[in-house]
RNA sequence: GCCCCCAUCGUCUAGUGGCCUAGGACACCACCCUCUCAAGGUGGCGACACGGGUUCGAAUCCCGUUGGGGGUGCCA
């Protein structure tokens, strides 16, 4: 029926994207995927205050990182003046805008003085000002009627004209505001659906507005996302928030976590299953479910996908994407290596996988002074026998996991770490060793750390443990 | 102030008039498993904001109240 959708993500570089950002691409490009259409990548740069190119860059390299390609070359706003100078052109010829001078101080002060909403009152509508080096060009609302649209995502939304001002479409320096360019360039690249945040939907009326007054037959479908907010219930903003893309990514956080994560807030596939490949988010996936109200982002229910993520890799696969994080390369992978799948099953973020076996790495290790007095120093006497005998087992049995155990389970026994029934109770024997050789309380199982650490290192930390005794 | 929107467990959601004594997930708690920590297993805590309608029947439809959010720029 429909012809392929046209969807349009639309950044302007004045800050780094964040995961808001990420979850608007994300579900533009759902969209596109599932409808086989396009994404074009659209970068709102007529800010020439704020602007700051180089953003244009992290904004793209995010968007990649996560996975989400879009179609043909990014298009620049701040490289189609012409198309909007003509817009504005027509819009004038056509009676529809004019030329003010007021300040925004003027504004501003009218409006205090009339006691009113805030906003301009119209001023200039027909003073007849000519252009200018001060004036900027203004859309005149009509004074009645009203413009509405349906929205997939919130229904039909209603604007009373009245209620609109007459807003600027093109500044005194004569570059345009976004809402002049939206339109012109919607029409222009032929977007079908303009998903974005629901901070837009104010906006929507004058987009419209415009459209009509330019005589355009375009009229996309719109769908306004739910914002996201933070713990006080306030739309995430990169000044308050640590929200950007680049520093989950550099927190460790895999993009497929990340993408999977995202996709579930503002919506949920009907059959409850969360965590899925992003092919069946994309099958599944319809703006008219999407939920209207906002959402919380819970880093703590991400951090759990991603370690399920983390999980579900192969040792191999662990191990090349943990990789970029380690700051001792070659040496820290030597002894990762190993026992990858059982330090894969410990973390949540690909952060915690070097600090996790620096021990086995390092010459020297550092001892916590916590984890030493609770499971060494605690137990006196037993640890140090504990000490005595693992140092003596372990100096000449088979270099082995099982042999290992059995040798710290003799020890246990030796030193008295046993339940009502004799038996070795390792969950208390094992402290004093694993403190001695890891210098924690916690690690990857201690076994196969000991195989990987070599006799000699064991048995030189252990003696070193036994003597601080 | 004005405009627009929203309202199911702490959080993200399922639910589109009867299948709901409201389901799942994260978090939290307990127990089990266990060489620490994780993972896993079992169980628990925990919500339809409130008030009116409509209907044989409402979390689901309508109205109001309250609460929350977004916007209100010569930012996007």
């Amino acid at each position: 029926m429909s012809a392929a959708p046209r969807l349009r993500f639309a950044p302007s570089p004045t800050g780094y994207l964040h995961v808001g950002g990420a979850r608007t691409v994300l579900f533009n490009w759902f969209v596109a995927r599932r409808e086989g259409g396009e994404m074009v990548l659209r970068i709102e740069d007529t800010d020439t205050e704020r602007n700051r190119p180089e953003l244009t860059d992290d904004i793209l390299e995010q968007i990649q990182w996560l996975g989400l390609g879009w179609d043909g070359e990014p298009v620049h706003q701040s490289e189609r003046q012409h198309l909007y100078a003509a817009a504005a052109d027509r819009l004038i010829a056509a009676g529809r805008a004019y030329w003010c001078d007021c300040t925004p101080e003027q504004v501003q002060q009218r409006a205090k003085q009339r006691g009113g909403p805030p906003g301009y009152d119209g001023h200039c509508r027909d003073l007849g000002v000519e252009r200018g080096p001060t004036t900027a060009l203004r859309f005149r609302v009509p004074d009645d009627g009203s413009t509405s649209f349906d929205d997939l995502v919130r229904g039909t939304v209603t604007f009373d004209n009245a209620k609109l001002e007459d807003f600027v479409l093109l500044r005194s320096n004569g570059i345009p505001t976004f809402l002049l360019a939206n339109v012109v360039d919607d029409a222009d690249l032929g977007i079908t659906h303009v998903v974005r945040g629901e901070e837009h939907v104010n906006g929507t009326p004058k987009y419209l507005l415009i459209g009509e007054a330019l005589g355009l037959d375009h009229r996309p479908v719109f769908a306004h996302l739910p914002v996201l907010v933070n713990e006080q219930r306030k739309k995430l903003s990169k000044r308050r928030d640590s929200v950007s893309v680049a520093e989950f990514r550099e927190a460790g956080y895999l993009p497929e976590a990340m993408v999977n994560y995202l996709a579930l807030l503002g919506w949920g596939p009907k059959d409850g299953v969360e965590i899925r490949p992003v092919g069946e988010i994309v099958d599944q996936f319809r703006l008219d479910d999407v939920t209207p109200s906002p959402a919380f982002f819970d880093v703590k229910k991400l951090q759990h996908f991603n370690a399920e993520y983390i999980r579900a890799l192969d040792a191999d696969a662990f191990v090349e994407r943990a990789r970029p994080f380690f700051t001792h390369g070659h040496a820290t992978e030597a002894v990762l290596r190993p026992i990858a799948e059982l330090v894969r099953d410990r973390v949540r973020l690909l952060t915690e996988v070097e600090p996790m076996v620096d021990f086995l790495r390092d010459d020297e290790v550092a001892v916590d002074d916590a984890a030493w007095a609770k499971h060494v120093a605690k137990h006196g006497d037993r640890a140090a026998t504990m000490l005595d005998a693992a140092t003596a087992g372990l100096a000449d049995c088979a270099w082995e996991a099982p042999a290992i155990e059995a040798t710290l389970l003799d020890a246990a026994t030796v030193a008295g770490f046993v339940n009502g029934e004799g038996k070795p109770q390792m969950s208390k024997a094992q402290g004093p060793v694993r403190v001695a050789v890891t210098g924690r309380a916690v690690g990857p199982p201690l076994y196969e750390s000991l195989v990987v650490l070599g006799r000699e290192r064991t048995l030189d930390r252990l003696r070193s443990a036994r003597a601080d005794l």
